[in-house]
DNA sequence: ACCCTCACG
DNA sequence: GACGTACGTGAGGGTA
């Protein structure tokens, strides 16, 4: 061996790099490797000039480790201002060290020192024993190490670097660089610099005065400017950043050089690496077994960046149910779960005997492993009827003794459909399920408003295995006859559960694949996946609902309601049925004779509240009897009534169910009952509100995004003046009355504030026109001047509709997609309504994104706190209703503020401020 | 199963 | 020149 030749890699500095160049990729096991893989290949890559005239015969890693230095210590500023690493990066830190073992590379690492001191003190001991070095880094800050001898070697522009590089990007030798950059600053690294000096005038200084210090001392006889001021007034900020960017060579050596020495890469633990990865086409390369990477093919369904690879596997079998087994001993149980962690995913279904998951009791569960690998396990089968017979099977709570470590292992990833139930299920077993995959909610990122895709089972199954599902009716029956899931035969029941589980694990290898090829690894694994198990807490706490107010409450209305009717029925000069449209429409047209028409096909009356407000306008006393009891009987039957049946026997609260997948936006909706429309907007309803109570000793809060929607149409369509409004703290629909009419009042604002609400929701001259009752002429000069005054609006407009039209979606800041088919309709007004949807769409899906991430990250934010009594109970819309005991109230309103504010953050930066507003009080009402 | 109406953001 | 629409939901009551 002639010449040694040291390679050092920057391996920090690489995966950030790597991050922002890659697509975010994700493995089978639902981790981000985006950056993990760029990394992979970097090293397979100077694997590669192993043996090469320029390559290395001595190799090491070096990474950053802790964020506190010495350079803290010389200024408490420096990087300061960096912030915090993407959060779909961090988990990617410690698979940096995996990925550096499975090469069997040396990684130095060393508290109190960058990876940059690391590097400039082995380059400085190579260098004095003769050695060759290569930097493997893009740093402009490890550029000074360049000299004879030392070169830097950028692997992703495949780029050899010496002094003549240095010398061309920044007019100055290697030796010079530190004062260069001392006079530069760094914005990232927050090294403070010259104020107006940039890499132009300080190569010019350095190179005219030999060294900053011959600057710095030049300066008060240089010609008078504003540079030359602040070469004079900043030369202490100078100096310091001088040392700031000096590289600290003189380090004892962690590891002697000799142990760097690198022979050959062994092929033994680098493919269990890239095998648990998926990385396929490294696993090709290193010469795997065919046979083993068509086996990792198959289990991994993996997603690589470049190119999309065709699928190498036959196609998946179709679904045969006789090969399902029913599970009874512990030796087949044993042998799934030893199925199952081989796999490393498994498809899992829970069974139980109602669908409250609350109070239901765990039936049975099933798995599946690979396409008709599938089976069930019965655990409750006759269980509540002590009289039916019992079929053998395993005890419950051995079943769930042992299935609990592949439930909660880390390298298992559980796949299951509309998860939230099962996640609910479990923990009430003590099981918590992770790490998961639901792919109801990546069917939901994939195909939010394609009018062909249902993203439940029975529906997905038809359209992407066109296959049809046994349904749940048929083996239950449906209305008295039917029975619970309990009670169903095993046969029958492993052939529905096992089939769940089965159709499961398949759609999920055709989504995985989808959800990395369309662009929809961002919100899935950033937004909706993290969600599924914080709505499954959500819903499983309930919220406490005071029966006897409610009850009085109905008390109340009931005696309304008759009064009312009594004066209708005397008005109608007969007795009718008031709820009754059609009968209403006889009595006020045809029999009392006030003016209407006729509406649409149907041929009806309209009766709705316009028309009933007109006539009332008219002075029929009729109509605003109507809409009194109208009010009542909603009141009563939608929410007294209702809501007192919906209070769970055990817990005696009310628990709804969110869907993570049931508005095209992307925002939840909450049914059995519905919890996101609890009357407020009149005082009579708003009493509804005050019936949602704390326990003793607790109260409840409510964290309202003001106005959130119209800020995000100011930061999306770009528009100065409305950010600018924001910013300050102004009222929006003033400050808008002001842009339109000049002038500030009541009924200038009031207008404002319809107009702006038009805006979201995609105006037409006739709509607005409507609502502010003026004519179509008039309502469009308002739409103009609201166009010119806030430009950018009609751009944004124009814009979102070209591109539904061009690629048949909208996406939110977060990259949510949703689909508007009829954006091509033929019919005209099936196109516009698909047009105004669109235009929506993005500011309506990026709020929902916002508070779906502060939702996420909430509850770790509030234990880092310490305030784990603090519980999240209901989501709506743009609100967040928790209950906590009164003493956390100043603290839990801090963080809960701080996590909605920066929920956009780091993925989005927003131009405008959110806001937050806080109530709180002894129920909902009292919060507002 | 469908329409109408109306509760919410 | 007209389409008596604003965007997104879920629930209850009446009717067929």
């Amino acid at each position: 061996m002639s010449q040694n030749h040291l390679y050092l890699v920057d391996g920090s500095g690489y995966i950030f790099r790597a991050y922002h160049q890659l697509p975010p990729l994700t493995n089978k096991h639902g981790q981000p490797v985006g950056a993990v893989y760029g990394y992979t290949t970097m090293l397979w890559k100077l694997a590669e000039e192993l043996g090469k005239a320029e390559g290395p015969t001595h190799l090491a890693v070096v990474l950053d480790k802790g964020s506190h230095t010495f350079r803290n210590d010389m200024y408490d500023q420096y990087k300061a201002n960096r912030p915090p690493p993407p959060e779909d990066l961090v988990p990617q830190f410690p698979m940096i060290r995996d990925a550096t073992r499975a090469f069997s590379l040396p990684c130095i690492e060393e508290e109190g020192f960058e990876a940059d001191d690391i590097i400039a003190s082995y380059t400085k001991a190579a260098v004095a024993q003769g050695w060759h070095v290569t930097i493997v880094s893009s740093d402009k800050d490890l550029m000074q190490l360049i000299q004879p001898g030392v070169d830097m070697y950028d692997t992703m522009k495949n780029e050899r670097r010496g002094p003549d590089y240095v010398v061309g990007k920044f007019g100055v030798t290697p030796d010079k660089l530190g004062d260069v950059l001392a006079l530069m600053g760094d914005s990232v690294d927050n090294v403070p610099g010259v104020p107006g000096i940039g890499p132009k005038t300080a190569a010019k200084l350095i190179t005219d005065y030999g060294s900053l210090e011959a600057a710095l001392e030049a300066a008060p006889s240089m010609k008078k400017s504003k540079m030359q001021e602040n070469l004079i007034a900043h030369a202490d900020m100078a100096r310091l950043s001088r040392r700031l960017v000096t590289l600290h060579d003189a380090m004892d050596l962690p590891e002697p050089l000799e142990d760097f020495s690198l022979k050959g890469i062994p092929t033994e633990p680098l493919q269990a690496f890239l095998e648990h990865h998926g990385f396929r086409s490294l696993l090709t390369r290193l010469g795997a077994p065919a046979a083993a990477v068509a086996v990792a093919t198959a289990a991994a369904a993996m997603t690589e960046a470049t190119p999309p690879p065709k699928p190498q596997v036959a196609p998946e079998p179709p679904i045969d149910r006789s090969l399902y087994e029913t599970v009874v001993t512990e030796d087949a149980l044993d042998r799934w779960i030893a199925a199952a962690h081989a796999e490393g995913v498994v498809a899992v279904d829970t069974e139980t005997d109602m669908l409250d998951c609350v109070s239901c009791a765990l039936v049975g569960i099933s798995f599946a492993v690979g396409p008709n690998a599938a089976c069930y396990i019965p655990v409750g089968h006759g269980g509540r009827d002590m009289f039916a017979e019992r079929p053998a099977q395993l005890p419950k709570e051995l079943v769930l003794a042992k299935l609990k470590p592949l439930l909660e292992d880390d390298s298992v990833l559980k796949v299951g459909q509309n998860l939230k139930y099962d996640l609910t299920v479990l923990r009430r077993h003590g099981i918590d399920i992770a790490p998961y995959d639901d792919t109801i909610v990546m069917s939901f990122d994939l195909d939010a408003g394609q009018s062909l895709a249902g993203h439940g089972m029975d529906e997905a199954a038809k359209v992407h295995l066109d296959h049809v599902c046994i349904s749940f009716k048929d083996v239950t029956g449906t209305g008295k006859s039917q029975i619970s899931f309990a009670e169903v035969p095993l046969d029958k029941a492993t052939e529905y559960a096992a089939e769940d589980a089965d159709v499961t694990l398949r759609l999920w290898k055709l989504f995985k694949n989808r959800v990395a090829n369309e662009g929809a690894t961002r919100i899935y694994e950033l937004v909706d996946r993290p969600l599924v198990s914080v709505i499954a807490r959500m819903e499983h706490e309930g919220i406490k609902v005071d029966r006897e107010a409610l009850s009085r409450l109905s008390a109340e209305f009931t005696a309304g309601i008759a009064a009312l009717e009594t004066e209708i029925h005397a008005l109608a000069g007969q007795p009718f049925a008031i709820g009754s449209t059609q009968q209403l429409g006889a009595i006020l047209f045809d029999k009392l004779g006030y003016k209407g028409g006729r509406k649409g096909k149907s041929g009806a009356y309209s009766t709705d509240v316009n028309m009933l407000e007109q006539l009332k306008a008219q002075g029929a006393e009729i109509a605003g009897k109507v809409l009194d009891w109208r009010q009542l009987s909603k009141l009563k039957s939608t929410y007294t009534d209702a809501l007192q049946a919906q209070i769970n026997k055990d817990s005696g609260r009310v628990h709804t169910s969110y869907s993570l997948s049931g508005a095209q936006t992307g925002r939840l909706s909450s049914t059995d009952p519905n919890l996101q429309n609890i009357p407020i907007r009149t005082e009579v309803g708003r009493q509804i509100r005050h019936a949602f109570v704390a326990e003793p000793g607790n109260v409840i809060l409510a964290a309202d995004y003001s106005q959130i929607e119209l800020r995000l149409a100011a930061h999306m369509a770009d528009v100065p003046a409305l950010k600018e409004a924001f910013a300050n703290g102004e009222d929006i629909h003033a400050a808008t009355a002001q842009q339109l009419f000049g002038e500030v009042n009541r009924d200038t604002r009031g207008r404002a504030k319809t107009i702006n609400f038009a805006i979201l929701y995609g105006i037409s001259r006739w709509g607005l026109a409507a609502r502010l009752e003026i004519g179509a002429d008039e309502a469009q000069d308002m739409i103009s001047r609201y166009y010119e005054r806030f430009p950018g609006i009609s751009l944004y407009i124009t814009e979102t509709i070209e591109k539904a039209r061009s690629r048949g979606y909208t996406e939110t800041l977060f990259g949510r997609k949703t689909w508007f088919p009829r954006i091509k309709a033929p019919v005209q007004h099936e196109r516009q309504g698909a047009e105004r949807a669109a235009i929506n769409a993005p500011i309506q899906g990026t709020s929902a994104d916002i508070i779906k991430r502060a939702m996420a990250r909430m509850g770790p934010a509030l234990e880092r706190e310490g305030l784990e009594n603090v519980k999240m109970l209901l989501q709506v819309h743009d609100e967040l209703v928790f209950e906590l005991p009164e003493a956390d109230v100043d603290a839990a309103s801090t963080v809960i503020r701080h996590v909605m504010e920066s929920a956009a953050e780091p993925l989005v930066k927003l131009s405008v401020p959110l806001g937050v507003e806080i109530g709180f009080g002894a129920s909902w009402g009292a919060a507002h």
